[in-house]
DNA sequence: TTGATAATGAAAACCATTATCAATATACAC
DNA sequence: GTGTATATTGATAATGGTTTTCATTATCAA
């Protein structure tokens, strides 16, 4: 007979009645659409599959609930280059309290990488003490995005710049560099 | 007589020149705004800005012109969590290449801070650089955010819980994590 | 089971950003 | 300088993710 706290798989259930929230069928689709993917989604992604369990469900309960979770700080919310806000499970068994991501600037494609390299451990667990007692801080989730060019884009502004080349005599052709 | 030319104080005429695009007064006052400001800016307070110095301009202008500068590399665009893009130059002598911040989730409060705490520029240009040969990609930017609870509220939390009790018999109060 | 009230969802509103398009400014040829 | 091709502008409308509104429904302690 299994637990039904702490770490188990309805450790959320006690979140929400212990902050004096109801537990209804929504929000318990939502919480498992996120449990289950583990990965960051948007609100519409979360809309599509909840319906599929629920399919009564509304995009505006959507949109509640996610902000009731980050409140809680049961959902970890951060924003995506697209327009749409990502949203993914920071508590629980399966949270995830860090991103790290290349994106590349030119096309659009963002790599999210979570094999940290050497360094790069050290780096943060260093800077996240700092900061914490310099700013008396409490640091709970992470974003780290590195902006620049990808391998193909790097590569297209070398080898394909002479397609760029336009024959108007009024608009010389651009550089590499636009 | 100072050269107009790679670092100077009109080092981005050039590159309008050179891309091909053409010079007008509504994109200089852009660029001038952004020289002078030297901080991440909304549109909004760029137009508001660059309307004092040239009233006919229209927002419109601003947006296609950031876009431009983006393209071009002079600019870097970056999503706040207010659901407004920021803009600052990454180009010329002004350039910042990196945003750091402490964003608190409860109140929204953000900490922009620039100055480092030891080892960490060392780590960051160490880590830039492994990541770079491991995934073919050129870094140009970088956004790093960490989010928590600030002092404020994390002293609320504790001190003021009580202010959140309810006499509903209905509505236990909120625990401190809600 | 009941009743107070928290939660829901359809629809409308909101708001930053984009697309349209007719008017204008720029820069090159002459 | 003048003329001409076209890049640029800005008012306006459209877009799309997110919020607000509000009448209806579901939840849960008693
Ligand atoms: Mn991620
Ligand atoms: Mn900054
Ligand atoms: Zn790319
Ligand atoms: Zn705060």
């Amino acid at each position: 007979m299994p637990r039904r706290n702490g770490t188990g798989p309805f450790w959320w259930r006690g979140r929400f009645k212990g902050c004096g929230y109801r537990l209804t069928i929504p929000r318990k689709a939502i919480v498992d659409v996120l449990d289950k993917a583990n990965k960051h989604l948007s609100a519409e992604d979360i809309y599509l599959s909840a319906h599929k369990v629920y399919p009564a469900i509304g995009l505006t309960t959507i949109y509640r609930t996610l902000e009731l979770l980050v409140q809680m700080g049961v959902v970890f919310k951060f924003a995506s280059g697209d327009g749409r806000a990502r949203y993914q499970l920071s508590a629980g068994p399966k949270a995830v309290k860090y991103h790290h991501q290349l994106v590349c600037t030119t096309c659009g494609r963002v790599i999210d990488y979570a094999d940290f390299i050497d360094k790069e451990k050290e780096l943060f667990s260093q800077t996240e003490k700092g900061l914490s007692e310099k700013y008396n801080f409490k640091i709970l989730n992470r974003l780290v995005r590195f902006y620049g060019l990808c391998d193909e884009c790097s590569q297209q502004r070398t080898v394909t710049s002479h397609k760029l080349q336009v024959t108007s005599h009024q608009s010389p052709e651009r550089s590499k560099d636009c």
